[in-house]
RNA sequence: GGAGGCGUGGCUGAGCGGUCGAAAGCAGCGCACUGCUAAUGCGUUAGGGGCCAAAAGUCCCUCGAAGGUUCGAAUCCUUCCGCCUCCGCCA
């Protein structure tokens, strides 16, 4: 949720903010308007209650016929302008929901991926003597991903992972965690389901953000569309001692997305899939370290798929193409040589600075060196996501024979150094 | 799923229709005092919002949540949520 005062008190810097992100500027006119209109009608409503908090104090000491009659005359009054405040109240918050968290300044300006700016190529390109394939013929030739299967069970956009794919899931999952623990990551295994309540604090469903999302009306719950939407909740209402931040979390968990939107983009087995599993990082710190924050949790992208020995390149998302709730947004993007003519960088991993955006949400806090509390910085950040990282592994380990090679660091997990039939 | 009990400030816990945003204790902070590392006394310590340029101040709202009764609700009623105990079911 964007801070109220900042609308009021700084709205041009706001209009700049939505333009950037391509939501209309128009939204902070409309909303000045709306605030007046809830502000007045505040105003009113408290003075009403005030004069009625003294009748009903006077009531108390001596009952008379004039003052209930008064009194009874401020209680029509006070529920009358009551509920007109709170339609105002409602159609405010819708308004306020419909706000993105802003971009920092030096966020590159863009309307959409094609002007996203790339920072860095890591790793090399393995020189393949052979025309590599893409990840679904051979690991359908393995027999290690099912999508048919999958289609006629469970509709289209789902699939199996079977036999050495499912190990190398666990493979990933620990080789992540194993990673992270050691650098004071608390390791979570949190919720999948999610309130609609806590969810929307979480900055999570915004209109266009909703259509992404499985609801289960009978019980009132939200499938999660990653574990961070479980994760950050871990700070709500809490109060935390500067002397604990950072504090950051490990998460594994399976995630839902409708997809809804992306009809006929990735139709084709599991790179874009309704439920996949990923290791999730999240971070809560002092609203002046989360730039910092931010670049350590990028170093931790690059150190796990670094490990992994892929190629990969990070990417400054431009404001066009963030996310939501985000201020300033990293991809990393992974080589994948046999997905399109000649191999393409995908992402495969993502981190957001989301500032105090999701923390006003969930109030989530912490007491300074004054004591005062204050709003914490929240980010979030991909480890694997798992249906990525095979498609990535599976091409860049393939042999001429169609066998994959198992990345080295992940053959203690696997406990073999190639996947054949 | 059935029966019963309970949800109050950082914590423990009183209050069960009217100066109650709330006793008391603990914890925290401040001041005072005492020579033995702490006791004692006094004071102080919730969040959100409106007015105000802002501070001060002032007013409103908040005692699990949402409604209702009433001039007035932490207190009464309804529904929901959560926790505990017993039974049932289940990995």
């Amino acid at each position: 949720m964007l801070d109220v005062n900042l609308i009021r008190n700084n709205p041009e810097r706001v209009k700049e903010g939505l333009l950037k992100k391509k939501v209309d500027p128009k939204l902070v006119d409309k909303f000045l308007r709306l605030d007046e209109e809830w502000r007045n009608k505040t105003r009113a409503l408290d003075d009403l209650s005030a004069e009625q908090n003294l009748v009903s104090r006077e009531m108390g000491r001596n009952q008379s016929q004039d003052l209930l009659s008064k009194a009874q005359i401020l209680k029509q009054r006070i529920s009358d302008i009551e509920s007109e405040r709170d339609v105002l109240t409602s159609k405010r918050d819708d308004l306020l929901n419909k706000f993105p968290n802003l971009p920092f300044d030096d966020v590159p300006v863009g309307k959409d991926e094609t002007e996203n700016k790339v920072l860095k190529n890591a790793g090399k390109k393995r020189d393949f003597k052979f025309k590599p394939k893409d990840y679904l013929s051979l690991a359908e030739h393995l027999g290690i991903i099912n999508v048919k299967k999958a289609t006629e069970i469970s509709g289209s956009r789902f699939g199996y992972l079977m036999g050495d794919a499912a190990l190398l899931e666990f493979g990933l999952v620990k080789l992540a965690f194993d990673t992270l623990i050691k650098e004071g990551f608390v390791p979570v295994v949190p919720p999948v389901m999610i309130s609609p309540q806590v969810y929307k604090e979480m900055g999570r469903l915004s209109s266009d953000q909703k259509e992404d999302k499985y609801f289960l009306p009978k019980d009132e719950l939200y499938l999660v569309g990653s574990s961070e939407h479980t994760l950050g909740p871990l700070g709500r209402g809490e109060v935390f001692e500067e002397s604990s931040l950072p504090r950051r979390y490990v998460g594994f968990s399976t995630c839902f997305r409708r997809e809804a939107g992306s009809y006929g983009k990735d139709t084709k087995g599991i790179l874009r899939v309704h439920q996949f599993d990923k290791v999730e990082m999240y971070s809560f710190v002092k609203p002046e370290d989360s730039e910092k924050e931010h670049k350590f949790l990028l170093s931790m992208q690059e150190k796990l798929v670094g490990s992994l020995d892929l190629p990969y390149r990070v990417v400054e998302i431009c404001t066009g193409d963030m996310g939501w709730t985000d201020a300033r947004q990293f991809d990393v993007e992974t080589w994948m040589p046999g997905q399109g003519e000649n191999g393409e960088y995908r992402e495969t991993n993502s981190c957001s600075n989301t500032t105090d955006f999701q923390t006003r949400g969930i109030n989530a806090k912490f007491k300074n060196k004054e004591g005062k509390k204050e709003l914490l910085h929240a980010l979030n950040a991909t480890g694997f996501a798992v249906g990525r990282m095979l498609i990535a592994i599976i091409e860049n380990y393939q042999t001429e024979n169609g066998e994959i090679e198992v990345p080295k660091v992940l053959r203690e997990y696997l406990g073999k150094d190639k996947i054949k039939i």
